[in-house]
Formats: C-alpha cells, sequence, structure tokens
DNA sequence: CCACTAATACTCAGACTGAGCATTAGTGCC
DNA sequence: GGCACTAATGCTCAGTCTGAGTATTAGTGG
C-alpha cells in the first residue's frame, strides 16, 4: 500500500496587475525556466486551496492578493513539472497542480520592480489585436496551421479559433488557441512534451516559435487564466479589481483593450458604461493629455455587490 | 517524509440525464448516505482525469458518457466526505475531490430504472421557480434568511442572490444561494459539519430542513453543475447533450424550462431558435399532444461546431 | 488669440426583445 | 361531414440596444 505513488498537489497561481502598460504577470523561476509562481499544497497546514495560495504568493513574493478565483485543475501525465521542480517530491509520485488566478490590482514602478512582471503577450503575441505586430504573428502560425488541418473536423476547430472564414475572433478562446497550437506543434512545450515521452530526445528540426514558453504546463495554466479574465469582464465587474481607484474612462478603456487584445469603440464604450451604472464621476478632472481635461471616475458601490453585471465590449471596426 | 499524510484525489460526478419529467442526476450510496457517484483517481493507471471519470462512472453505472468537463476542485477541510466513504484511505490522509459534470444524454425507461435517479429538484426545491412549491419553499426559507442577515453585506448577498428588492433571479446563482443557506446554517450540511468541529454531536433544536442532503459536500458540487449548466445553455448549444436526436420545439423549451427553472416565453423561444441556425426541420410531425401536430427538429450541423453559441432566454413574465 | 488634442455630446438607422393577437392543422365527438 | 378543442405556428408593434458617424467643447502651449 506504500507502494502506491504518492499525489503531490502543486498550486499555481497566475498573478495579473495592471500597470501602465497593460495585463502583467509576476513570475518566478530562473532564465531558462521561467514559470509561474508555484508552491505544493500543505494538507495538514492549510485548511483551504484559497488560503494556502494566499499564503505562499505572499510568502514568496511579498504580494497581499485580492481577488482570488480557482481556475482549474490539471493533472494530465506527461504535461506535468519536471520533476526536479517540485522539491520533496520523488520520482514516482504524480503531480496535479490546480490553478488559481490573483488580481492584484495596479500596481506602481516600486511593486512592479519588486518582482519579476511580464507582459502577457510575450507568451502570446498572436492574442494581441490591437498592434500590427499580434496580427503579424497569426500570419506567422496560419501556414503551419492550415497545413495540419488535415480533416475537415481540425479545419473547423482552427476556423472558429482564429476567426477565419467569417467567424468572428473570440477574444476569450484563448485556450482553445493554445491547444490549437500545442497539438499542431506549433508551441515549444508541444516538442519538450514529446522528446520527453520517447525519451530519445531527437532534436528534430529546428525551428523558432513564436511566443516564449514556460516551465511545465504553465503556459496551459495562463491561458486558462486569460481566457477566464476576459470572458469574466463581461458579466461581472472584474475591471475594477485591475484599475487603480480614480480613472478615466478612456485610461479604463485603454485598460479593458489591453487585457482583451482588442481595440474598441470610444463613444459607445462611454456609453454602455455610463448606463451600467458601474462607475461614479468623482468632481475632478485629469487634464495631462494635452486635449480637453478628463472626468475622473470611481467604481460606484453597485458595482460591489456581489453579482453586479460586466462590460459590454463594443468593438472597432477593423 | 512518510508520517506526512496523503493526498487522496476523489473524483465526483454529476451525470445529468433528462427523462421525460425533466433533469435527472445519477445517485449512489445507501439510504440516509445518498451522494453522487464517486472514485478515487489512480495516479498509475489514470493518463488524465477526463478518462478515469469515464471510467468509473461506466463501470459502476454502465453508463457512457458523452459531454464531460471539469467543474471544480474542492479541498476544504470540515465540508469532505466523511473518511470510511473513502475504501482504503485512512484518518490522516486528506481528501480532495475534483468534481465533474457529465451529461448522459436523454435516456429511456430501462436505462432509468437501471440506476439510481433521481430529479435534482429534490435537493433543491428553491431553484425551481416553475412551480407553485418551488416559490413556496422560498417563502419558508426567507424569513430565516432575513433573520441571518443582520449586517447590509449580508442583506445585500441575499437580496442580488434570491432576487429580491427589484433585483432580477439569476437562474444561475445556484451555488451562491446554496452556500448562504449554508452559512445561515439553513440546510442540514452546515449543522452536521459544525457538529463534526465540535466533536461533541450537541443535538441541537431538532428543526425541519428545505430540501434534501447528500453525503459530503455533494450538494454543493451538485450546485456548482446545476449553475454550471443553466450559465453554459447560454453561451454553448449544450441542450443538445441532453435532448433526444429529434423533438419539437415545445419539448426543447419543456427541457430548457426544466433545466433552469423558469417558465419561457413561447412565441420568443422559437423565433431566437429558428433565427439561431442551432436548429433544423426535419420533414416529420409529431401529432400526439391534442393539438396541431408540432413540426420534429433536430440540430443543426453548425450547432455541432466547437464555438457554437447558445440559447437565448426570453423568460415569460411571471 | 490661435492651433492642436482629447474628451464629451448628439444623431440615426438597423437589429433585437418583450408582449400580445391571429391563424392553422390536427384530434375526437356528434 | 361539421364542430369544438388544443397546441403549434405566424405576425405585428413599440421600446431598447448597438454600430457608426458627425459635431462640439475645454484644456494646453505657443
Amino acid at each position: 500500500m506504500n507502494a502506491t505513488p504518492r499525489v503531490i498537489i502543486g498550486l499555481s497561481a497566475v498573478v495579473v496587475a495592471a500597470s501602465g502598460k497593460g495585463p502583467e504577470v509576476l513570475l518566478s523561476g530562473s532564465p531558462g525556466a521561467i514559470g509561474l509562481p508555484f508552491g505544493s499544497f500543505d494538507p495538514i497546514g492549510h485548511r483551504t486551496f484559497e488560503l494556502a495560495v494566499r499564503d505562499f504568493v505572499t510568502s514568496q513574493t511579498g504580494f497581499a492578493l485580492g481577488y482570488v478565483e480557482q481556475l482549474y485543475t490539471f493533472g494530465d501525465k506527461g504535461r506535468e513539472a519536471p520533476v526536479a521542480d517540485m522539491g520533496q517530491s520523488s520520482d514516482a509520485d504524480r503531480v496535479v497542480s490546480v490553478g488559481y488566478i490573483a488580481l492584484a490590482g495596479s500596481i506602481d514602478e516600486g511593486q512592479r520592480r519588486a518582482g519579476v512582471w511580464a507582459d502577457w503577450y510575450r507568451f502570446f503575441p498572436w492574442e494581441d489585436r490591437r498592434s500590427e505586430a499580434g496580427l503579424r504573428a497569426i500570419d506567422l502560425l496560419l501556414p503551419d496551421l492550415k497545413a495540419w488541418a488535415t480533416t475537415t473536423e481540425r479545419q473547423s476547430r482552427v476556423a472558429m479559433a482564429f476567426g477565419l472564414h467569417g467567424q468572428s475572433w473570440q477574444e476569450s478562446q484563448v485556450l482553445d488557441r493554445f491547444e490549437l497550437l500545442y497539438e499542431a506543434g506549433l508551441v515549444q512545450e508541444a516538442q519538450r512534451d514529446r522528446a520527453k515521452g520517447q525519451a530519445s530526445a531527437a532534436p528534430g528540426a529546428e525551428r523558432t516559435f513564436v511566443g516564449e514558453p514556460l516551465v511545465s504546463d504553465h503556459r496551459r495554466i495562463l491561458a486558462t487564466a486569460m481566457g477566464r479574465l476576459r470572458a469574466k469582464i463581461r458579466y461581472r465587474p472584474i475591471v475594477f479589481d485591475l484599475a487603480p481607484a480614480r480613472f478615466t474612462l478612456s485610461e479604463l478603456q485603454d485598460l479593458v483593450e489591453a487585457l482583451c487584445g482588442v481595440k474598441l469603440h470610444k463613444q459607445n464604450f462611454r456609453r454602455t458604461l455610463e448606463r451600467s451604472g458601474l462607475v461614479e464621476s468623482t468632481g475632478a478632472l485629469h487634464a495631462e493629455t494635452g486635449g480637453r481635461p478628463a472626468m475622473l471616475f470611481t467604481r460606484s458601490a453597485t458595482s460591489r455587490q456581489a453579482g453586479a453585471s460586466g462590460l459590454s465590449l463594443p468593438l472597432a471596426k477593423r
């Protein structure tokens, strides 16, 4: 009975913060083996997972987390962490990781420098459709994806995920896109996991991949987090956990655009936002843009109620 | 190192099927200790959780599952299964359970009799707002809830969850409502867990609870499943995994109403459904209702594509 | 006082939604 | 065969929401 391998529960956290430039995630690890912050779950010490996550993130990075939410539990054999990473585990152990997303709010330069933060689009260049660079990333991938899509089922999946053939781009399908790229062997993790499976690490055709890899299945966890966050913006007032206490509507829009990787229609965004009752104007103005000064807003009391609704995302054409 | 308690991963499955009457879930256990089907995860034998779930449900009940989706991983100390349930585990072990929802499609009488199925509203009478009985269940709970809601924060949570004070009832907030009732001590599990914590099982004031309890935290898992399913109906064509291959629009509407526990506006339901392109008419008619015969429909090819959208739910007034 | 830049205001048409009224095609009875 | 009855299906109308523009305003820096 003791011969049965133990199950180790790892907790991984996608800690998201918004700096001036856009969404950033907290990383840990050494160059070449970068990953999300993680810790293993102590069955004695911790009453709930969520408390454990708050605990280890704070002790590892000094950050106190605000909003925390469980994402998904990942247990696929062959995609888990290289065993060496997990401290006291042994070869026979099975690592299961429970992924969490945590919002660290808006951070200042000091806090930013205290941790290792990275723009999340470094790992998912194709998810940023605000810039030419992101659109180019997709153009780079498409030929290979199309070559891989030999069946109509695959073709349809590619079309839906990447918004081809008149399908619209769904910003929250981050995981679908990543899994497609993984299956098609177009992200580095796929090659790594296959090599592990075959034991003989055939070097294979050296190719350059689009987007940086992460340790273990952490890029998959990050994709899950991005997708969840992007979806949740639409039905829960969750942006405000990333925005500063006072903001102009343009700043809020920039934040939402950065998170969702799309451009929004300015006037319509402001219209639905004001109607929603989620924000209320402080009297103050903010005059540092060189144009007409903007009204500063705060989230309203109703936006804090459990069950408050989210934002609508009026896309800008093109 | 062997003194550290092991972590046991339990898998629980909410297997949903639609019989003629409405949504039913598969149960296991003996009278007085009814729960969801569950099995423990074998770290060696199973490559992924999902495969493990399919495996143990099929071996325990003979059912082949269709759609399977991970719900949530529950790990709170104090709400987990009584240790005796888990077979070979010992007292010191920590049980973590990964909940899944599975759709078993539409079942016939034979299949129905082969397993122990129960209308899910037995456990959540207040979730069924189609009938007077369900509305009465809420009336029974409200006085106690209001008595419990001593702070404005609690009052606001109650109002949002149960659609008080002009808030609208959100059919997918099943878990919020259940957790509120748990916190307020209005479901039997709350009393049970408290007694466990205090070791001295004080009998307390014997009260009658609304809705039947389940073993461990299985009612919470079921609530999560119901909420997920109800929410997902709106954005994925998931009803069709519960509906028979051919159905009339009224039958489909009845199914949706049963799942969501609300009444829908007939003409508007049919209108949005036909516009959505999710169904297509077979030529056949179905004339057994005593009225004008209804057209039989099937789900369309596009409804099977990954990324297809869900149904809109036009509520009927009152 | 002027040019410039964002922010904010206003408008309009088309699509979608909630509600209700009207028509139709079966069944079963006389 | 005709009639009452019952669902299913069809149609209409007003109000709201959304996409897309055009227009105006209040600062800043010469």
